[in-house]
DNA sequence: TCCAAACATTAGAAAATTATAATGTTATAA
DNA sequence: TTATAACATTATAATTTTCTAATGTTTGGA
């Protein structure tokens, strides 16, 4: 990786880095949700969520599709999808959530 | 994923979210490198280096062993290799690195 | 046409991050 | 024992991020 290589890989990554964005792409790794339904479940505010949608949609991860007076949101990429589950799936090895 | 699993992962992902860790994370999946080696390859400052190895420490991404006046750095989990390796992998996919 | 639901934007305060400069510590070599 | 190489810490300014509260926009239904 070169250096500007590097830091498009750590603004992906800084996109990813936050708990209500971490629990909007499981949540959009199921299928398409509203950005009601999303901040209903992660507990956030309609600000909130609408925020950190733009961040996540700014880096590519999500994409949004409007339907009347609603916008249906879902994972942009299917390659992003095969990162998320691989990153998820050594992350549970490497940290140990217990207690 | 529950909250405190989606605070853990965001932790972990923050600390891989700057250039220079992500240099650091690579130049070391090569082997042992002196913190000298490091921040003389990725062309930062001395100081600068110790702060983001700190950060690499806390979060258990690297490991620090003493030998004489130098310190020795690794990565800390076999398991977080290939966390990285699998990122990397899809990052290249996924981000066209392109310009 | 008017209201309400769904979502966006803005403003602003608090906290965290980034980066640099200066200084401190420790161990080895001379 | 003194100087130096290797690394850590501290202070601090600038920037970015996070969060909340308030307000704005758009669309469909009554």
């Amino acid at each position: 990786m070169n250096n500007r290589e590097r830091e498009m890989t750590a603004e992906v990554l800084k996109a990813m880095a936050h708990p209500v964005r971490l629990g909007v792409i499981e949540l959009l790794a199921e299928g398409e949700k509203t950005c009601t339904e999303l901040f209903e479940n992660l507990e956030c505010s309609q600000s909130m969520m609408s925020q950190q949608l733009k961040i996540l949609c700014q880096q590519g991860l999500v994409a949004i599709r409007k339907e009347g007076t609603q916008k249906y949101c879902a994972l942009q990429n299917p390659d992003f999808l095969k990162l998320f589950d691989c990153m998820h799936k050594h992350l549970r090895t490497f940290l140990h959530f217990k207690d």
